[in-house]
DNA sequence: GTCTATAGGTGGATAGAC
DNA sequence: GTCTATCCACCTATAGAC
């Protein structure tokens, strides 16, 4: 076993500040990044605000870290896909369902919920969050090009523009399915996703 | 001309309740309900705070309404484009229109936005945008139906079930085009989910 | 129906003791 | 590194004059 941290939703953790960007991030993917505030974290930490920013001085601090530790993360996941993995499909598949981990914890893409509040995020977290998405895009973009190539996938048009497709679906499926608390509506958003793909 | 007051986007209003909703509403689809105050909304007025709360008491009363003329001003859309066109396709596309109306003003769909929030709403909120959403997939799966029916679209499965894939395919590419306030990701995204519904 | 004034609370953030 | 104490800006909301 080589990393068992590579999860997206890790939950222990030695170190204090990763703990604060644990709670931080349940709190963003559940109620956004200004439907939270420093006293929450606190709370459930049980320690106090002046705490909090000490290890992360400003919210936007806290923001940049916990799109960087996203990021990051989620890189790691994609590459254990693709060792995991060799053909479009099952990467396709375990691609969706690193989402559906998510959904099932009652939350939403991080990245998803701040690009919603993209306006109002310091430029800092704006320019993160674009990496991420570019970044996602760019794998993605990398499966479904090599999977038309091997006859796997059927797409007409830039791998690209598929991709982009592929993720606003994924993330507006789990966008919409919040209103139901129903990951069944995900799922089956999903699955025609990569039904879509077929010829 | 029936009623120049269907579009998305109104812009002059006689009443003051209506002109308080028309920036809520931009503020709302920009900002989020979090990420806005009542005295953002009385400086674009230049009246005060306290003016707003009596045509609206709470923001949670403010928000209800948004949703609810939001629902039915949406609703108006759909019947005039019942009216307009009679193919399945032709319908859809102007569907897409709608959407594409709100992403040219640099917004995000008003229930999108608040699916985002959803855990952080008012209870009456919430349940004001399900209705939302019911109502959007009821009309896009008769879409469906009938176009699969005539031999129009092809898809598979339930007419309900491909609807809200639909829905979220086209919220979904709204939300990321926003980090990147280009259109043309959105209106990509756009037709390919119109083109997936061809053989 | 709009105003002034203000209440009562919470937001992010800092100073300085320990 | 964590605490207490505090600052000040902003929030939603209300009372009462006009």
């Amino acid at each position: 076993m080589p990393n068992r941290k590579s999860s997206l939703l890790t939950t222990e953790h030695p170190h204090i500040s990763e703990r604060i960007l644990d709670v931080a991030e349940q709190l963003v993917q559940t109620r956004g990044f200004n439907g939270f505030s420093y006293a929450d974290v606190a709370e459930a930490l049980s320690v106090t605000k002046a705490s909090l920013h000490y290890h992360f001085p400003s919210k936007a601090d806290l923001g940049r870290a916990l799109i960087e530790r996203y990021h990051t993360v989620f890189a790691g996941a994609l590459a254990d896909i693709d060792d995991q993995a060799r053909d479009a499909r099952g990467k396709l598949r375990r691609y969706i369902g690193l989402y559906d981990a998510v959904m099932r914890n009652n939350r939403m893409c991080l990245c998803g919920m701040l690009a919603a509040e993209f306006f109002t995020l310091p430029v800092a977290m704006q320019e993160e969050l674009r990496r991420f998405f570019d970044a996602n895009e760019e794998w993605l973009a990398t499966v479904l090009e090599h999977g038309r190539r091997d006859g796997e996938l059927f797409f007409r048009g830039p791998a690209r523009q598929r991709a982009r497709a592929v993720l606003g679906a994924l993330e507006g499926a789990m966008l919409v399915a919040r209103a139901y608390a129903d990951g069944r509506r995900f799922q089956s958003a999903a699955k025609q996703v990569l039904a879509d793909l077929s010829a």
